[in-house]
DNA sequence: ACCTGAACACCGTTCAAGT
DNA sequence: ACCTGAACACCGTTCAAGT
């Protein structure tokens, strides 16, 4: 299925398309280069053939991952009815919600998958593609390009941190059933969601609010 | 100095703090059961007495991280001068921001510290000290119970990121003296800094915009 | 261009047994 | 109460050599 069964020779993207299902199917503990090398039906060292080490080849995960995120604008229904407005009009600050819920959803598609982001984003590796949407996001609300950086940054450490808890969540639910008779109840799906639109709000309000401030000139003291 | 040099027989306590001394020494990394039984002149087996295994070792690691960071009020002197009120008596939002500057030192005085308490926080495992100081300072502007956690969750999603990436930041600089002409310069320290207490004002001025709002009754819609 | 074979230098964890 | 000895079942990575 992913293009090559049997035929013995791997191509790159083989190789990441591969992994990301051996990510998607057991998790990311189980995502070893032996179990990789074993999938393609190839001895372990063919691997550095087409990635230097473990890292770079998480990286490449990491890329398609949020890549596979475009084109979905927010898949929350809650955004208000008949608003019909072109996409480039729409106010900057439910852009800038329906990018972090795009991202969100992009982390969701996989197993493990905020958790691979974020380590690929902490070492600096990867393309930068969620920040640069988000900051590209907060760019079309007039702020600079310095206040715009920080606010994605921001905003991503909360998705990344979010996401990565609540998937984390998620197989530990799966597997304990839990002793405690309450149970963890789907319940808490949709509690989770409130709770990242909760977060996403108070980062896009404090840019809304920074926003009002220079406004009205109000710039209490400006920092040395 | 942790207590026992060679005595030989060792406690809880002793093992948690020299694992302490080599991830402060050489990195998470480095930490490992093998080389802390070494560093505790004991069989790797040993260790298996004190604790069931190193996920709880590391987060009884992270509870001495954060615990250790108290009493430490800010460290920022850009707090204002001659402000002589009483430790009770500030303004929420002050508080907010001294307890996430305080969790950022905490996370800082150790090498990656940050790292340690963000994977033991994800596993759920640890007192969640820092998500209930947290907590307690948000509650403390009359928020609800629930406004308050989340706003506590949100805020430490963004600091455990961001230190996260500002310690792997600091031990890349201090590897590779980069090739690039232009450097990764100390300013970034401040700049580090900065864009920390950025992250910080707009979470919490996105709380304080929530508090004017229902002060002002213009929720615009109930959330269904 | 892509892979094998074999090795190096490690891991975390278990468990019977010792003192 | 605290530890040894020995093993189990793994890791990521390198490198000469093959086709």
């Amino acid at each position: 299925m992913t293009g090559n069964e049997s035929g013995r020779r791997h191509t790159r993207d083989d190789v990441a398309e591969t992994a990301l299902r051996i990510l998607d199917d057991y998790g990311l503990p189980d995502l070893t280069m032996r179990r990789l090398a074993a999938a393609l039906d190839v001895q372990p060292s063919a691997l550095y053939w087409h990635f230097p080490n473990k890292q770079t080849l998480l990286a490449d995960l990491a890329d398609r991952i949020v890549a596979r995120g475009v084109g979905v604008p927010s898949a929350d229904p809650a955004t208000g009815p008949g608003l019909a407005t072109g996409p480039d009009a729409t106010a900057w600050p439910d852009r800038l919600r329906a990018e972090s819920a795009a991202l969100r959803d992009a982390l969701l598609a996989y197993r493990d998958g905020a958790e691979v982001v974020a380590s690929t984003y902490a070492l600096g590796l990867g393309d930068s593609a969620a920040q640069h949407r988000l900051a590209a996001a907060a760019a079309s609300g007039g702020f600079d390009a310095e206040t715009s950086d920080r606010a994605a940054t921001a905003l991503l450490h909360f998705v990344l941190g979010h996401v990565s808890h609540e998937q984390q969540r998620m197989q530990f639910d799966s597997i304990g059933v839990l002793a405690t008779g309450e149970a963890a109840d789907p319940l808490d799906v949709s509690g989770s969601a409130a709770a990242f639109a909760f977060g996403v709000d108070l980062l896009v309000g404090g840019l809304e609010r920074l926003g009002d401030q220079s406004r009205s000139g109000s710039l209490s003291r400006s920092r040395t």
